[in-house]
DNA sequence: TGAACGCTGTGAAATAATTCACAACTTAAT
DNA sequence: ATTAAGTTGTGAATTATTTCACAGCGTTCA
């Protein structure tokens, strides 16, 4: 990696990474910036200077689906495998337990963790469910590198500083609370359900 | 409004709204750039700049909580009541339905959609149910303007036809597509649950 | 009374991101 | 052979966004 790629790239390079997944198992071979940039809704120009923080990439006959997968795969890591586990197992939590899109990645859920003893007893699940207390135990010896935020508003802030404390490395986090975190080195992404509904009500036309 | 909101801001400003329901509900009144900044890990001048996009909304000592959160609601509209309905009844589309988040709002889910008719008689809901199929004339008929699509990867652009031949004004897209539409007016909001995970991923240190 | 501090609002500057334009090359077709 | 069409890679230009700097006002405290 050249250099510190920008969060937007970064965005739509992780989505370009799929639309190639899904190319590839439709047998195309190969693709050109301006489909790229159709399919995804963005200028060719914005497709190629995104693929270039990878160096070249192209030929003159476009893209190769494969070959443009592979080099984003070593280039964002895709390739490494990653733990992970969701903290707050109510609907939303188990929902994305079970998330099929997770079957051919590289990201395997590795714990679940509830604050509520006698849910984590009814629950039946392949994944290991814990006692949230044992949030920071739990993730230090199983090496999880990312932690997923599901729990009420009320119990966010603490819950996210058990994973640091567990030497989490990433955090999505679900409830609609802005994570406290003096150490940069920890990422957090925000998923607001509320916000979006009315970011799409800001949007729209009266 | 002066003028289109950029993006960016609109984001912020939706999240600085809920803060400031918060600060409301602890009984805070008033409230500093410098402060919220803090909150929203941003810098005051970017809380100014954003707030400043309605006008004049502070003193010399600062915001009114109560004061700043009315012009939010006015200027963002989002104190209009917006109807919306959720198509993909699995396990993410009723975790949404059953958001605890809308309470106090003003988004009401009116309606819920599956195709599996099976899955419509076996769920047990306040919310009215209906087969996919009736989308169009249930979104018209009801005037729902949000949508959001829960639905495997396969169904989605064709869910986002039916919504929009309905009449949706906006959507939020859970599934592993890029919904394409024509209609420049029909805002879309996009959920990629795997690529947050990759993009944490792609964030953190080796 | 007045000095010091803290605040917002905002034009200007700086930074970041996107888009443009075109050189250089390949392929296909005539 | 030659023309035409299509492609990437990339420096430059443009546009968008964020940050800065400070005027101007109010409040507090000496």
């Amino acid at each position: 990696m050249k250099q510190s790629i920008p969060l937007p790239v970064l965005e739509r390079l992780s989505i370009l990474y799929t639309v190639l997944e899904r190319l590839e198992k439709e047998g195309r071979t190969a693709v050109s910036s301006a489909e790229l940039g159709r399919i995804m809704n963005v200028t060719p120009h914005t497709i190629r200077k995104d693929i270039n923080y990878f160096g070249q990439a192209g030929s003159e006959s476009g893209y190769s689906v494969s070959t443009l997968r592979n080099t984003l795969e070593k280039g964002l890591r895709f390739d490494v495998s990653r733990k992970a586990c969701i903290v707050g197992l109510g609907r939303m939590g188990l929902a994305l337990m079970n998330f099929s899109g997770f079957k051919d990645s590289n990201i395997r859920i590795e714990a679940g963790f509830d604050s509520n003893i006698n849910r984590l007893e009814t629950l039946k699940t392949d994944i290991e469910l814990y006692p949230a207390y044992e949030i920071p135990e739990v993730v230090k010896r199983k090496s999880i590198e990312l932690g997923v935020i599901t729990v009420p508003p009320e119990a966010a802030q603490q819950t996210a500083d058990k994973l640091i404390q567990g030497g989490i490395k990433g955090i999505i986090n679900f409830a609609p609370v802005i994570i406290q975190c003096d150490n940069p080195a920890i990422a957090i992404r925000n998923f607001y359900v509320l916000e979006e509904f009315r970011i799409l009500s800001a949007l729209i036309q009266i």
